[in-house]
DNA sequence: GACCAGGCACATC
DNA sequence: GATGTGCATGGT
């Protein structure tokens, strides 16, 4: 019997402690992140959200007060800097022509409105969608990522090109619904695909959850 | 110098 | 519906 998705994540935190997720001090910038990540190395983003910091444009207003062109500029070391200012942009027209509340107001509205509503918006996917709700509004969904289909597809415990609400349903049905818990096993996935389960990467020889699968 | 990284939209079949 | 491709930087 292969193991539940939550005894892999007793495992995984024992393992691996807390994570801290998401390094980020505002949602806004949680949610920029979020997007700004798309494809690309944390690290580079890191570089982005930097220079973001440093030009003062982590606040919606401010950000939506400057042009697609500076923005790009200054996003650049995230890569597809053009195509994430443009969804940058859709998601400043999203909050809202002002800007002004930001992400506040979006508390009010029920979970699956919200998502629904950011999966209308040009730039934001399932995954982002999911990581602004869980990571910027606490909201108790489970995000699925690359590194997350791919232990859980190595390990058989999904079809490696399964549909994202699949892959979601099947791990929430596992688990308790806690935001805290949904936070602390994605950036335990992470965690574990980054140091064990890279695409080309024989440390799956050594990964913690090899004794229990 | 190829390959990859905390995706997504769009074109084409 | 499924599959292929562009976006683009910086690390391995």
């Amino acid at each position: 019997m292969a193991a539940g998705v939550l005894q892999i994540y007793r495992l995984l935190y024992r393992y691996f402690g807390p994570q801290h997720w998401w390094p980020a001090e505002t949602p806004f910038e949680v949610s920029v992140g979020a997007i700004l990540t798309q494809n690309t190395s944390w690290v580079n983003v890191e570089k982005a959200i930097r220079r973001l910091r440093e030009y003062r444009l982590l606040t919606p207003r401010r950000m939506f007060a400057v042009s697609d062109k500076k923005l790009a500029a200054v996003i650049r070391p995230a890569g597809c800097y053009a195509v994430k200012a443009r969804r940058l942009r859709h998601f400043l027209a999203f909050l809202g022509p002002d800007c002004g509340t930001g992400l506040r107001a979006l508390a009010a509205v029920t979970t699956s409105t919200l998502r629904r509503q950011l999966l209308n918006v040009n730039g934001i996917g399932p995954e982002t969608a999911d990581s602004i709700l869980l990571f910027a509004l606490n909201k108790p969904l489970f995000v699925v990522d690359g590194y997350t289909r791919r232990i859980f597809a190595r390990h058989d415990l999904i079809a490696v090109d399964a549909a994202y609400d699949r892959i979601q349903a099947f791990c929430m049905r596992g688990l308790p619904r806690e935001a805290k818990l949904f936070n602390e096993y994605h950036a335990l996935l992470v965690r574990l695909g980054k140091d064990y389960c890279r695409k080309r990467n024989p440390g799956c020889a050594r990964c913690p959850l090899k004794g229990i699968m």
